[in-house]
DNA sequence: AATGCGTGGCC
DNA sequence: TGGCCAAGCAT
């Protein structure tokens, strides 16, 4: 049976308490919170010092929150550093154009993350004077705002006992408790949830941030995915996982549907000026809004003063979460007048081409343009290829 | 419940 | 090197 002193105990739970330890104090057991302690000092300890943590503006948490949904760390930050200092509030987020807000959030990818909280920061202008809701169920209800964000600003932020469960949580409660129930099930979702909210339900206040950012700085650093650093873990002696020898197994995991390829064809067209053209996407769906070559899945243009230059086409590979496009890049040179070529006439070899999913909005785009519209990496990456970027 | 939705790093 | 994986949410 563990003990610890009630002192220790008070100055675990309370980081920022002074008191001393007198030689009368009594020294009881609190088996079943001993792991909690132990989690909670560890956290003291090994915690990182990241940008977004050195505020408590609940604004600034919430947008690394977004960032960090099926991202890693060391890339947001850059990114997040980047998007603080051009939309330093929910004000300027809410006023500004969707323009501006895409690029910065290019290269991050799961694009529609930004344009719901960009649409969210508009809810809590319009509908919370401008404040973020201190309120589970009002904050909850924002776009983009799910269970985890809803918990993990506001118990980071406010001190509010909401569970904040990822893939982190359920990974450290799934060994920590021997759970066998796969990866994003209800079930085990709501075992977490519940496991967590257990130990918020005792924790002072002022340990709230700190219990819902050590179980996921412990699942970050040491109860990883692969080869879990368990010599390093402060909760191996009480690990189910550790015990039985399932530490690699745990937690359980469904098997991936297989990614299926796409092919398409992809237009290079660049004017005498340089200038290239670009389409923008629909405003749903995959890359929503985003900025790239004209492509179809089969056919081709015969455009009249077009000079296709098939020695310098390639192919490009770019996996996406559920499916892969193969695009083979046909560059072109257009001379004479600077009109759109795409437009009207139907001016294309066979009948069956189709513009991809295009929306029909397509520019010229200069330098200025390049670096103003938000594409992804496939489109960067082609370009960058070329010379036009 | 299952699927759509990006990207880069890791072994 | 290709498959796996990372601080989820919407539908």
């Amino acid at each position: 049976m563990l003990t610890i002193s009630s002192k220790i105990h008070d100055s675990i739970l309370n980081s920022t308490s002074h008191s001393k330890l007198h030689h009368d104090d009594k020294i009881y057991a609190v088996p079943e919170k001993d792991w909690v302690l132990k989690l909670l000092s560890w956290y003291d300890v090994n915690k990182r010092d990241l940008p977004w943590r050195r505020s408590k503006n609940p604004y600034a948490i919430w947008v690394s929150e977004v960032m960090l949904q099926q991202t890693r760390v060391e890339t947001v930050i850059p990114y997040f550093e980047r998007f603080m200092s051009l939309f330093p509030d929910l004000q300027t987020l809410a006023t500004a154009p969707e323009e501006p807000v895409l690029k910065a959030w290019e290269g991050l990818g799961y694009y529609s993350r930004v344009r719901n909280l960009q649409e969210a920061a508009r809810q809590v202008m319009e509908r919370f004077d401008g404040q973020v809701p201190p309120d589970p169920k009002a904050f909850r209800s924002l776009k983009g705002v799910g269970a985890y964000i809803c918990g993990a600003v506001l118990s980071i932020v406010f001190q509010i006992r909401e569970p904040a469960v990822d893939g982190n949580v359920c990974r450290v409660f799934a060994r920590f408790f021997g759970w066998d129930d796969p990866v994003g099930s209800t079930m085990l979702l709501k075992k977490a949830w519940q496991a967590s909210m257990e130990q918020l339900a005792w924790l002072p206040d002022e340990r709230v941030p700190d219990w819902t950012q050590g179980l996921m700085e412990l699942g970050a650093l040491v109860c990883i995915p692969r080869s879990a650093r368990c010599g390093e873990c402060p909760l191996a002696d009480g690990c189910t996982a550790r015990a039985q020898g399932k530490v690699e197994i745990l937690p359980v995991r469904k098997p991936r549907k297989e990614n299926q390829e796409i092919y398409r064809k992809a237009l290079l067209l660049t004017d005498e000026s340089g200038r290239v053209l670009l389409t923008q996407r629909p405003d749903k769906g995959l890359l929503a809004n985003m900025w790239e070559l004209p492509s179809f899945e089969q056919g081709f243009y015969d455009l009249e003063h077009v000079k296709y230059e098939p020695e310098r086409s390639e192919q490009f590979r770019h996996v996406f979460s559920h499916l892969t496009w193969v695009v083979d890049v046909m560059p072109a040179r257009i001379d004479g007048e600077k009109i759109n070529p795409l437009e009207g006439s139907g001016r294309v070899a066979e009948e069956s081409c189709q513009y991809g999913s295009d929306s029909g909005q397509r520019s010229w785009c200069d330098k200025e343009a390049l670096s103003r519209l938000p594409m992804n990496n496939l489109t960067l990456k082609i370009l960058k290829k070329y010379g036009v970027l």
